[in-house]
DNA sequence: ATTATCTATAGATCTATAGATAATGC
DNA sequence: ATTATCTATAGATCTATAGATAATGC
């Protein structure tokens, strides 16, 4: 269906006919906002990127800050999804942290355009984009719970350990240091995967990490993510 | 000499007689690009909030990138001076590296405006701020340096023992999260001090606290940080 | 008839330059 | 005379709307 072509046809073919033309926009979109910048790219070069006019760009979304607003949105949806999917299996709280960073840094780190780093683009901050921001704000929210019951369920501290905050969100900001580093270009592939090791180390957890690994992956895929 | 003002008036008294033009314009584009972003602030925003004409601005910066390459290479030029002070004073890696995470934190988490957030903008991507981004990745090195000479001091570590890759950078990029926590409005007050403590126990450093954060303020104190 | 594009454009910007002008300093 | 501003503006954008048009579907 998506092949058959209706409407007047663009000006320049579409290359990629797997996609529907709102998610080539978004696609094109992404690449252009985490590399220039949201205010600094023009709906004219979006449009160019996908072959068609600036204003045909208007059939699909009806300002540019929708198109921002549609992909910051997936982002934090995601994970708030499979954090509900996990919570159905009821899981010991390190596992359950573990499979969610897990999926969180996965998806930071794999999509095809870095788009974590626009979460934190100033243009956010604006009350167009609230619904977006509370979404994180849960997002946040989740990874302190599970925090503060991966602590709990710790043998008591001795008095030289450090205890970390559960309100100072180290998991959380953590795992956000990711789309940083991606547009550094560094850390190559061994990241994503290694800061769920990294987020239970240091609330203080220690156990079999072959087992606590093994046991996050089972739930991932139980939890089809 | 400040207050004694030479050339024509501006359209608007200026406020704050205590800084320079330059500094002025400086901290009212600090404060517009945090909040908006950059490309999103216009000059005539910038120079309205100084209380002069648009094309006044451009009796002191060449251009608006100009403005925000001064400020970028500020945030990351005191680091690297503090970081040479220290290195003077030919100190105990863990020592050195508490007193520079400190310093680096406070000066990230109390400057006026939140201007960490803005050397992660995507339009510092481009060539224009290539002296920055170079000046980063020195910083970003020194504080790798640092973890490994902690690592290496370190009694061998158990089998049990989660041992961190310096190259994972945990110590730069949980610094770099404090931007991200200041425009969040969270964490309040304890959070930066609190930094340069985590680091040193994620890097697996255990010994006494008191000692460690007394030596470091001295240090700081003897680099005239 | 419906759909997905196109062209053309209004109206509002925005950066940077040229040249005038209102202060103080000498 | 020097300095630090101002006014005016060229020229290049940029977003969003109105209305035309070239396909397919029925």
């Amino acid at each position: 269906m998506n092949a058959a072509s209706r409407g007047r046809p663009r000006h320049t073919d579409r290359s990629r006919t797997d996609l529907t033309a709102p998610e080539e926009i978004l696609q094109a979109a992404a690449e252009l906002f985490t590399q220039h910048g949201y205010a600094a790219t023009s709906t004219r070069r979006i449009a160019e990127s996908v072959g068609m006019r600036q204003a045909s760009l208007y059939y699909y979304f009806p300002t540019k800050d929708a198109i921002l607003a549609e992909l910051l949105n997936d982002t934090v949806q995601r994970p708030l999804e499979c954090h509900e999917a996990l919570r159905a299996l009821d899981l010991a709280p390190e596992v359950h942290l573990h499979a969610l960073c897990s999926a969180d840094c996965t998806q930071l780190w794999t999509s095809p355009w870095n788009v974590g780093v626009l979460c934190l683009l100033p243009e956010v901050r604006t009350e167009r984009f609230a619904e977006f921001r509370s979404g994180r704000t849960a997002l946040r929210l989740t990874y302190r719970e599970l925090s503060a019951r991966v602590l709990a369920a710790l043998p008591a501290p001795r008095a030289e350990d450090y205890v970390p905050d559960p309100a100072a969100d180290v998991v959380f900001r953590l795992t956000e240091t990711l789309p940083n580093l991606r547009s550094d270009g560094l850390g190559a592939d061994r990241q994503p995967g290694r800061i769920s090791d990294l987020a239970l180390h240091v609330l203080g957890w220690r156990g079999d990490w072959d087992r606590l690994r093994a046991g996050s992956a089972r739930a991932l895929r139980a939890a089809g993510a």
